[in-house]
DNA sequence: CGGCTCATTGACTCAGCTCAATATCGGTGG
DNA sequence: CCACCGATATTGAGCTGAGTCAATGAGCCG
């Protein structure tokens, strides 16, 4: 799987470190350590850092660029679990539960990563309790979201998901433009529907739908959201069981 | 909400502590603290440790007894999000996401409980990273629960769905009988609809068809699996996009 | 230009939801 | 002990959201 060590010098890589919230309050030797054992990467966009199943050692950390983390099931069905933007740990689960890696993390942009042996990071933490108790923080955070869609895939319609994860996707990775808020990285039919438990078919239905309407502008890859209100009433409005009609 | 302190002494519940996995190697002294700044409880079957939105102070240690914990949406869906047993810990992303209850926690049948102050509890992770490293690893297993089932939900049908979750029930909370593999705890219908994202009519014809068929024997919140591997065999078989037939 | 990936659209089907009615269990009070 | 009640469960009928199958169109790269 691609990926070059890469040159550069490793100042940028500490001020990245030390510029990172998971890693305030750390002395910078402690910090060099961390960054002495591990590794610097560069990553095209489409790689994969790393395939459900195969044996972890270590931890990533995005530094920069965007990674789509995906679970596959036994007929290779697949959704998509996080999408994980520059500053995050990427491999906690296999770190931490001691397991093979539970899904697949594949690169959606250029990447830049620093790769961390588990067994130095555990030490690590061990020795900074602070940032065990800022991991935990995050992986509470995950988990609350990953609840929040269990509920959402069990509960709503694929319409109002398909709402929701657009707004989501452009809080977080939205450009103003002209013409409404365009989502910053380049995601195909197909991908959204992995996003929200569905077909690409139905996406695409769906986005037209709304297309015509006017509320988003599509392009191969590319949406944009230009009435968000729109999309945003819809994804908020009340449902009971049978819904209120649109 | 019920729940009255119990006078029953301490020494049960140190030894209870002593014994737990996620507290093994802590000094006695330190357990002691945490106890004493705690509260221990019991609580009859069917009333709520804590309600989505309640501000969390602290976190429950569910000594005894059975607990689910249930997000709810707007219109007041319901999904099971998680089936606590003894020696779990509740309120963990409350207290690490630093908000307040993402769901709601009602007990499943008598239970005691501790609970301990946030604060408190932090402040013992500080001093015992070890532990800390245990909650990271049971966090990690939660999550990847999380996501296996979110790609449940998201792909599988809601047979194979319901095969699923009385396979994994049995395996966590079966008990053998003459008849085959009995549910330890009563689940009605619409609670096992909430376990797999759907409604109680299609878990009630689901299971009546498979009772037609020998597989299990049903009660009124009670379920009997009297042909174990015919539900696994539903539960793991390949299903490509268009089933291969029954 | 040819070939690729990505996207759109139509036609058909059906799993599972909704709506509605009835049945059964278990407990409670007369 | 029986009558009654609420909670739980079963079952039917009908509808429809969304999946499947299939074909075509459009953008992009070598």
């Amino acid at each position: 799987m691609g990926g070059r060590r890469s040159g550069i010098g490793e100042s940028q890589i500490v001020e990245t470190l030390r510029a990172h919230p998971l890693f305030r309050g750390v002395p910078l030797e402690d910090l060099m350590e961390l960054i002495r054992a591990g590794t610097w990467r560069t990553w095209p966009a489409g790689h994969f850092l790393f395939l459900e199943g195969d044996s972890a050692e270590g931890l990533y950390v995005l530094l920069e660029g965007y990674v789509k983390v995906i679970q596959t099931d036994a007929a290779g069905q697949e959704a998509v679990v996080q999408m994980a933007g520059p500053g995050e740990p990427l491999g906690l689960i296999a770190l931490f539960a001691d397991q093979p890696y539970p899904a697949s993390a594949q690169t959606m942009a250029p990447c830049r990563t620093l790769w961390i042996p588990g067994a130095v990071f555990r030490e690590f933490l061990l020795q900074h309790p602070a940032v065990a108790l800022r991991i935990l923080h995050l992986l509470a955070e995950r988990l609350h979201e990953a609840h929040r869609r269990l509920l959402e895939v069990s509960v709503l319609r694929v319409e109002r998901r398909l709402a929701r994860v657009l707004v989501r996707l452009a809080g977080r990775l939205g450009r103003r433009t002209a013409e409404g808020i365009e989502l910053a990285l380049p995601l195909s039919r197909e991908e959204l529907a992995e996003l929200c438990g569905t077909r690409l078919h139905t996406v695409s239905r769906l986005l037209n739908r709304w297309q015509r309407a006017g509320w988003v502008r599509l392009g191969r890859r590319r949406i944009v959201l230009r009435q968000p209100h729109a999309l945003v009433a819809l994804a908020e409005e009340l449902e009971g069981p049978r819904g209120l009609g649109s």
